[in-house]
RNA sequence: GCCGAUGUAGCUCAAUGGUAGAGCAAUUGAUUUGUAAUCAAUAGGUUGGGGGUUCAACUCCCUUCAUCGGCUCCA
């Protein structure tokens, strides 16, 4: 008999028995062999010592592997449920995959995890590394398992079973004295689960419902050394320092107030500038792309709602209405009804489409206490609204502009990764089937005409229209959604939208709903936190700050700013009588992008010396040159 | 909303059930300074709100509000 094993880099190994993926590691090299976690046999993965008994292509994963990370860290999750097994027994166990940044593990326990049991649990997990225990994988019938998990009185992993076809074989892994239904695949030794830290809990409700009953998770995550560990803690410490309330806080940007009430923004003079000079960016490239700008009201009477079934729909997200002479009014959740009226108000020829109406609209949705963070999801919020109005001919293009001019414009404020999401059609979704495909074709043909890679969301639409998501990751690697262009098959129909076509006679047009960066709240969050404060020089409330080394230079250092301020920069002048020194680190903290130094030497030669933030010293030159050089990192 | 943690001066944090404190910031004064903190004085508090236990509560209990970390939901 003989075995040939091709590896990744195409070279072939020939045994002339069945080997194990391990001992195949272990022909390769003993390090790769120490390193791997798991592999991959004809693109199935598998555990380091399943036995390759026929020709195979063989790829083995270490830790540096998304694969490998995953496998590392689901094993680590059960390594968690055994210790929790052994130190709290009437605990039952549920589910624990790895996540992006770790893994988890959810029990049903009636009290919490507090921080000692947390510490106790890391301590049992280190003992049973030390024991060695071997992952070992079984196989069983559905029978055979139903039958070991329930002597084990372990209900939920028999609710899992259940959703399992009867003639399915089912795995299960079992380290020690813990055996846990799972697919697999497992490092094959607890001693390969080297630094551990068990992170947070949190309650998680069972299979994600709200009506089911709220189990217990444990956070944690694992590595192959300390140093990793080490550094990812202090990857979440870093990443502390860039969270966008902090920043906040620090640069005197915005604010919440208990007596106002939650949810709702305070923007500070500071954040009032740059969300000033973001809007205006935004407007100018809206009209360079044809939008046309509205103003509409934040309120509207109830028959609004019911015409455009918010009140059905999105009661949830609504406040109660204001009553005005017998009238009942609600502040708005979205802009969308008001766009339509705007459109509504004339009749439209095929030949005006498609109307592009764009506006910076404030809309206030209920949110339920516990969702509400920081900027991030707030109860009153500006969206950078547009509906786009057109034909079914022009929807194509219409998309692919879309998504282009989306793209760009988030660029345009430095971000580079992008997480792009398409989502089709739901159960209980409105409109024909045949506009939804032609829609979420749409979507999905500009999507790959530009080269763009995108998950697909299956059913992940909205009740009225396909759509596309794009989401910017925060601080802590928590993505957070901007842009969404979605299509709407709901409304057009409910307001009765048309335009004349060349036939002469009146079609519904389609129209899209569409918002770049999401909510100004939101993408000012995301922007803060992106650039850890150090936001780029035209979006810097305070660009130079000119500080006059004592007082004798208070008059040239104001003159300075006069001509500063005359070519467009955003100046001030701190004229405090402290030392220089002081000033500067002021400065710095405040992260204005550039300071200007002017002493006596500066003021007899009509120089400055100037200053950038985190670089330091650039020298003294002409006030001019000074200009150009703060203006080229514009 | 649910599970848990937290809430003390503008900010960051102290204080066994026994007179609420520090640093920074602020104010006033002195200092006139050369690339990340000059010195001194002053002022600042119903310890988130309400209730209770106690001779005595920042500390213990109840309740409520907010924030933080998750879950569910979402721009």
């Amino acid at each position: 008999m003989n075995i040939s094993v091709t590896l990744p880099d195409g070279s072939i190994r020939e045994y002339d028995k069945p080997v194990s993926a391990l001992a195949v590691a272990e022909d390769i090299s003993p390090r790769l062999a120490d390193a791997s976690v798991c592999a991959e046999l004809d693109g199935k993965l598998i555990d380091l010592n399943h036995i390759i008994d026929h020709d195979a292509t063989l790829v083995l994963h270490t830790f540096k592997s998304e694969a490998g990370k995953e496998t590392y860290w689901h094993s680590t999750a059960h390594l968690m449920a055994q210790a929790v097994k052994q130190l709290f027994p009437d605990v039952l166990v549920t589910i624990g995959p790895a996540i992006e940044q770790g893994f988890y593990y959810d029990f049903d326990r009636d009290a919490s995890f507090t921080d000692e049991e947390l510490l106790q649990i890391e301590k049992r997990m280190h003992e049973l590394c030390a024991q060695a225990l071997p992952y070992t994988r079984t196989e069983l019938s559905k029978a055979e398992a139903i039958k070991l998990f329930s002597d084990m009185g372990e209900s939920y992993k028999l609710e899992l079973l259940d959703a399992i076809p009867d003639a399915d074989i089912i795995s299960s892994y079992r380290q020690g004295d813990f055996v846990d239904l799972c697919r697999g695949p497992h490092v094959h030794n607890t001693t390969k689960i080297k630094a551990i830290k068990l992170l947070k809990t949190s309650g998680a409700y069972w299979r994600g419902d709200e009506k089911n009953k709220m189990l217990k998770r444990i956070y944690g995550i694992s590595f192959p050394t300390n140093k990793e560990l080490n550094e990812y803690m202090l990857f979440l410490e870093e990443a502390a320092k860039r969270d966008h309330r902090k920043l906040g806080k620090d640069l005197d940007l915005f604010s919440m107030n208990d007596e106002v009430g939650p949810g709702l923004v305070l923007w500070h003079p500071n954040g009032a500038m740059i969300r000033h000079l973001i809007e205006s960016y935004w407007k100018e490239e809206h009209l360079r792309k044809g939008y046309k700008l509205v103003y509409t009201p934040h309120v509207g009477r109830s028959n609004l709602w019911e015409t455009s079934g918010h009140l059905g729909f999105y009661n949830e997200s609504m406040y109660s209405p204001m009553e005005v002479e017998g009238q009942d009014y609600y502040i708005k959740p979205m802009n969308c009804p008001f766009h339509i009226h705007i459109y509504n108000a004339n009749h439209h020829s095929y030949r005006e489409l498609p109307i592009r109406l764009a506006e910076l609209g404030t809309v206030y949705r209920f949110e339920r206490s516990g969702v509400l963070h920081g900027l991030m999801r707030v109860r009153g919020f500006t969206q950078d609204d547009a509906h786009i109005i057109c034909t079914p001919e022009q929807l194509d293009n219409e998309v692919e502009k879309l998504i282009v001019f989306s793209l760009d414009m988030l660029k345009h404020f430095g971000f580079k990764d992008f997480m792009i999401y398409l989502s089709t059609q739901p159960e209980g979704s409105v409109g024909e089937k045949e506009d939804w495909d032609k829609a979420t074709n749409s979507l999905a043909a500009s999507l790959t005409k530009l080269g763009l890679e995108y998950s697909v969301d299956e059913g992940g639409g909205a009740f009225y229209g396909p759509k596309i998501d794009i989401k910017i990751k925060d601080a802590i690697g928590r993505a957070w959604q901007c842009t969404t262009i979605q299509f709407d098959f709901n409304l057009p129909k409910r307001f009765n939208m048309q335009y004349i076509g060349a036939d002469n006679t009146a079609h519904q047009p389609f129209m899209i709903h569409r918002a770049v960066l999401g909510s100004v709240e939101r993408f000012f969050a995301t922007l803060l936190e992106y650039h850890g404060g150090n936001l780029p020089i035209w979006l810097a409330p305070t660009q130079v700050m000119l500080i006059p080394i004592t007082d004798g230079q208070l008059d040239y250092a104001n003159e300075l700013m006069e001509r500063m301020q005359q070519s467009g920069l955003r100046c001030e002048i701190d004229p405090r009588s402290e030392k220089m020194g002081y000033k500067i680190r002021e400065a710095e903290l405040k992260k204005i992008p550039f300071m200007c130094i002017v002493g006596k030497n500066e003021a007899a030669n009509g120089q400055v010396t100037l200053r950038q933030h985190t670089k330091g010293d650039l020298g003294t030159m002409d006030l001019d040159t000074a200009i150009a050089t703060i203006n080229s990192h514009a």
